[in-house]
This record gives C-alpha cells, sequence and structure tokens, in this order.
DNA sequence: TCTTAGCACTCTCGGCGTGAGAGTGCTAAC
DNA sequence: GTTAGCACTCTCACGCCGAGAGTGCTAAGA
C-alpha cells in the first residue's frame, strides 16, 4: 500500500494533470498544491510513484503523467465526488421532465446534453426490449390483406407491425396462428425466443399447414422473422464526435480517426456498452477494444421498472475528469429511470381505473 | 465563352487537382497530359484563367488550384461521367437486393457503401412518410384497454401505434372517433395534416363530446398529437466521418471540428439536404451553411412508386472526385428506388413496423 | 534516517537562417 | 501567336541554438 504522502501525491499530480494537461514537475506542485514538504522530497516521492507503476514520463527532463494504473488508483481510492453543480442539474432535469414520450427524441436529447455537459463523446444505449415474458402473440386483421401482428409481455410491453396477408388467408387462420405461437411461446422470456427456437417452430408449423394451405406459410416465415429479431433493434446514440478534437491527446490525427470509425461500428459499440448495473469505469488498456486503449470509458445504467434496461456512457482520454463525469453519468441516469417510470406509472394509473371499472360493465 | 484551349488546360488542372491534392504548375501540366503546346504558352492560359476567376494561386511562385467556379465550369462543361466499375456495381447492389426489409437497417448499410465506395462522408435521408393521401384511420380494439391507431393512404401506406385506452371506453366510441377523423381528413395529403388543422378539429370534437364522456379526450389528443407528429421523424444516416481526415485540406481541425458539429445537428443536415429531384452539385461557397462553404455536397433522390422520398448525399472537398462520385450516386439511388418498387410491388412485405411501449402493470 | 538545498545534466520547443526546389512573369527571338 | 530562357519569389525542410523546465544526484542539515 501507498503511503499516506504518497498518496497526496499522486492525487495532486493526477488532479494537475487533468486540468493542464501537460505533465507535472515536482516544482509547480509545490508551488500549487501545498503538500508540507520540498520539492526536492516530492521529487523523490514521485521517482517511487513511477517505479511503482502509477506514475509515467513521457521523456528525460519532463514532468510525470500518471498512468492507468495511476489513475485506477485514484479512482478507487483517492478521488471524492461532489454532487453535481445546481446548474448541470437543472440543465440535466429538463430533459426528461419536459414529457417526452418519444423514447428516440428523449434518448437523443440525453445524448446531446451528456456531450454538452461533460465536453466529451457521450454514448446512450436505448432500452432493450426483450426483458419480460411472452403473454400473446395477436394477429388481427385490419384490412383485406392487412393485419396487424402485436406482441405482448407480462409487463404490458408492446411490439407491433402491420403485416401484408398472402391472398386466401382468412381470418380463422390467422386466429389459428396466433393461437399456435401463443401456445409455444407463452411464458417463455423473450431473449430465449431466438433464431434456434423459432425455426423448430416453423418446421413443426409447416408440417402442420403443408396439406392446407402453402401460402399461410408465407406469412409465418414473416412472423418467425419478425419475432427472431427480438423486437425492434436496440439503437445506439452518439453525441459530441467533435469534443475529442478539443483534446489535446487527440492532436494526432490517426487516434481521431480510430474513433470515429469506432462510433460507425455498431456491433463494436454494443460490446463496449455491455456493463454491469450501476458505474463502471474502464481505463486505458483495461479496455478489450483497441480503438479506445487510450480512452477512458465510463458507464452508468438506467432503469425502467427497477430493471437495468439501457446504459450511458461517456467516453474521453484517459486524463478525464473522473469525478465530474461519474456525477453526471449517474444524475442523468437518475433521470432517465424517473422519466421512464413516470411514464410507466401513469399507464399504470389508467389501466388501474380501468379494471375496476371493467368489473361492472356499464 | 472559354477557347477550347482554355477549356483543356482547366480540365487538365482540375484533373490533375483533384488526383494529387497539389497546386499545379505549368510544367508538370505540360509534362503529363499532352496538351500539345509548351509549358510557357500553359503558363499564360493559366494566367488568364486564374484572371477570369477559374483558377487561384494559394501564392506566388506556387501552382494553381481551381476556385469553386472554376469546378462550377468542369462539373457543367468538361467532366464526363463514366459508368460505375463493374466491381462498386456489384458491391451497391448486393446490399437492396439482399432482401432486407427494415427500412432502417437497409439505409444504414446504403450510407455505410456509400462511404465506402467514395472514401468521403455520405448522408443518407430516410424516406418520408408524409407523402400520399389519407384514405382511413382506424382504431382496432385489441385487448381490454389496448387499441391500435392505423393510418392508410390511397397507396397502401401504413403508420401504426398503440395506443392505451382511458377507462370507458367502448369499441362504439373507437369507431366513432375513427369514422370521425376519417370523414374529416381523408382525401387529404399527408403533409397537409399539420398541427393546425388538427387543433381545429380537436376543439371541434371536444365540443361534440365534452357533454358526453370527457376521458374520451385524453385519448382524441394522443390520437391528435400522433398525426401531427406526421408519423415517424425522417432519420438521417451518416457514414464515413473517418474519412475526411484522410483529406489534406482537412488536417485544420478547427475545419474538422466545424463539420462534426454540423452532422449532429440534425436540423441543419435536413435543410442540407432539401434538393430537388436527381442529381444536384453544390460547390463551395454556393452552399448556403456556413460550415460546409468549403465542401462539396452532391445529392441524388430516390423514389418510391416513381415519386421522389428521399435522399442520398455525398460530403467532401471540393476538391473532389466529381465524375465518380455522380455515378456512384446514381447508380445508388436508382438501386434503392428499384428495391422500394420491389418491396411495394411484390405486397408480399411488411411495410412498417410500429415502434411504441404502451405499458400495463403486472 | 529523513529532508532539503544546490547543481550539473538532459531534453524539448520555438525561433531563425539557409538552401533546395518549384513555379512564375517577363522579355526577346522564332 | 508561340516558345525558350532567365531572373525572381515563395515555401518548406533542415539544422542550429538558446531558453526553460525538470530531473537525479550529492552533500549538508535536522
Amino acid at each position: 500500500m501507498l503511503s499516506e504522502r504518497k498518496q497526496k501525491v499522486l492525487e495532486a499530480v493526477v488532479r494537475e494533470y487533468i486540468s493542464t494537461a501537460e505533465p507535472v514537475g515536482s516544482r509547480t506542485l509545490f508551488r500549487r498544491h501545498n503538500l508540507g514538504v520540498s520539492s526536492a522530497t516530492i521529487r523523490n516521492e514521485m521517482a517511487d510513484l513511477e517505479e511503482m507503476g502509477y506514475l509515467e514520463q513521457p521523456h528525460t527532463s519532463a514532468g510525470r503523467i500518471p498512468s492507468d494504473l495511476g489513475y485506477r488508483f485514484y479512482v478507487d481510492n483517492l478521488m471524492q465526488t461532489d454532487p453535481l453543480p445546481k446548474g448541470e442539474q437543472e440543465l440535466l432535469r429538463q430533459v426528461p421532465a419536459s414529457g417526452i414520450t418519444e423514447t428516440d427524441i428523449l434518448l437523443s436529447q440525453v445524448s446531446r446534453l451528456l456531450s454538452q455537459v461533460s465536453n466529451y463523446i457521450s454514448l446512450v444505449l436505448g432500452p432493450r426490449a426483450d426483458r419480460g415474458v411472452l403473454r400473446t402473440l395477436k394477429l388481427v386483421p385490419i384490412e383485406e390483406h392487412v393485419a396487424m401482428a402485436v406482441l405482448f409481455t407480462d409487463r404490458g410491453k408492446v411490439e407491433s407491425r402491420v403485416l401484408v396477408l398472402p391472398p386466401q388467408v382468412e381470418p380463422e387462420d390467422l386466429e389459428g396462428l396466433a393461437r399456435y405461437f401463443t401456445r409455444r411461446l407463452a411464458g417463455r422470456p423473450l431473449e430465449e425466443i431466438t433464431g434456434e427456437l423459432l425455426g423448430v417452430l416453423y418446421a413443426e408449423l409447416l408440417e402442420d399447414y403443408r396439406a392446407k394451405r402453402a401460402r399461410l406459410g408465407e406469412l409465418a416465415q414473416a412472423l418467425v422473422n419478425w419475432l427472431a429479431s427480438g423486437g425492434r433493434p436496440v439503437r445506439i446514440y452518439t453525441g459530441g464526435t467533435q469534443n475529442i478534437l478539443r483534446q489535446p491527446e487527440f492532436q494526432d490525427l490517426e487516434k481521431v480517426r480510430r474513433l470515429l470509425a469506432l462510433l460507425e461500428e455498431e456491433e463494436l459499440l454494443y460490446k463496449l456498452l455491455e456493463r454491469e448495473p450501476g458505474v463502471t469505469v474502464t481505463i486505458g488498456q483495461e479496455n478489450e477494444l483497441p480503438a479506445v486503449r487510450e480512452c477512458t470509458v465510463v458507464t452508468s445504467t438506467y432503469c425502467m421498472d427497477g430493471e437495468p434496461v439501457g446504459v450511458l456512457a461517456i467516453l474521453g482520454p484517459t486524463r478525464m475528469d473522473y469525478a465530474h463525469v461519474i456525477s453526471l453519468l449517474e444524475y442523468m441516469a437518475d433521470c432517465l429511470s424517473e422519466a421512464f417510470s413516470n411514464i410507466s406509472a401513469r399507464h399504470a394509473m389508467v389501466i388501474q381505473k380501468t379494471k375496476t371499472a371493467a368489473k361492472k360493465p356499464v
């Protein structure tokens, strides 16, 4: 473990470097942070810290900068997070509070706010819809050749999609098909309803129907495809890409290019944002993706009905204002969770009333 | 009008500059393009062209580069577009042909391909849904307190959305409401159905219903909101942002920053992509947006059922491979138009998917 | 034994001058 | 009207130099 004084020095180096982006020397440390000892002593401590791997020297006779390990120690042991400034709190709160019900718009605003306030890149992973357990699949005829497929879960979530019917499909067929899928799939978590399972079902179904009406197969196929896609793909919102160009560590265009390329690779981003609930911080080399090995990714999950469904993230240089970013993400995640719960609560209220009313039909 | 020789010189300068990105001098022109005259003559012609505004000199004793006007003349009069190389054709065709029915995925692939093949930034404006004439609005009861609003146009296009019903709403109410909206709106182009018109309708409706059932107003309000949003907002897909970093004219980080900032401003992008049908080219200062005053934007529209509904665009430096980009966009637009027509013609495909998550308590 | 002052040493960075290279404009001859 | 020749200009890469910042080491002090 580090001696108290070493910790103080390390913290001072990290703080100084985060705010100035310049390698920090013993003299400046001596002047600006009153550590109670001379620059020479600080110098010795810094030499020790370097040997222990917490600091690095870009070149001899330059100051030191924190290593990934140094940042890690700082984040885990030294950093103290203050609550977000009131001004920023209000800025953030305004969005979820403004009653925007379109998730799409809401999340892109959130992304924009995050990048504005943090001055780094923001990433927002939309709420995944595949939680919950399938309750019913319905096929509702709408017009002559049009039906709508609707999917209910135990949480009342609904995905739906319009289907154009092949000729000669009759209402009974639709009903049969829906009953069949419901019977076979009800009670299963949505995430279990994968292509594999559906393949089996589809084969079975064809078996049944081949004799009767071949055209129905086409419809079933469309349904299977839809189900297999797990509802709507989860979108990722990015914002503030231009911010990294302001960071001195990204004057190297090649680095910027790699990062921009990453931001267009949805698959990689999904991987990057696959995080456990709460706040996580991965620093530099701790990241798996090569493109962000010189960056830090801070994430925070937000919830719907108490269950984590999406991720907010900030991507910036390892020289990042950790304390601020973490408070920011925590706060925003709370706002979002609350916003989603509000929506959900309002509906709940409405439905609650409906139920009582329904008991004694008017 | 320019003499034939001047035109040849101008063309040679543009071609040379496009491929090398270096100011071109009379001597290199003399060596690489055989214009049949000496470098001295070329020099004189270039001096003339500069005076006429077609060429510019970064500084005395450097070669010349084309001005915006020079590029304009080149595009309008000198450039000859070859058909797209077979290899690229195949690459582009594979996507719309691969039977992807999700517009979302299709268009993001298109965007990716465009930027890959062109090496510039690609922009894709999704198909606007507000063409066509409203035919019917239906409210289909689905479960006890859930209904689905479905909107049909003369082209068979459909938007739909799940609505959670207030209590005490009965099937007749739904029918009545739908009939009312249909009666008042049928035959109108979707783009005319704006908030203003709907406000009138809503007021009228409240008048009618107040006496009977206040709660119905809430439902009507939801409907009006939905209609006023003109269906789903049209998304813009971007790709290849990292490509501009490869362009020598974008070594200046400030320029890059402005461009990246622009790409996150959806409103501005809508404006940028508001184009007339067919191929358009705006060069440098011809652009209204300051952020792209040093860029060229080439656009091409794609169609559904013969009517332009969306835009493909390439954004790059004014020193752009115009001929290639134009062929590329034309070809891709054709592919897309065809893909969309196929979908609509076969009528076997899913047209639209609803994005909704209505909720209920467990 | 720990801390501190002093000092020589190292390394980067910006400014400056220089020369090569590329290109021009002008003039005079064809 | 075209071309060769030539003097001139401007940029850019290179190398040099000195200032500045910071280090490591040593020796003296607490």
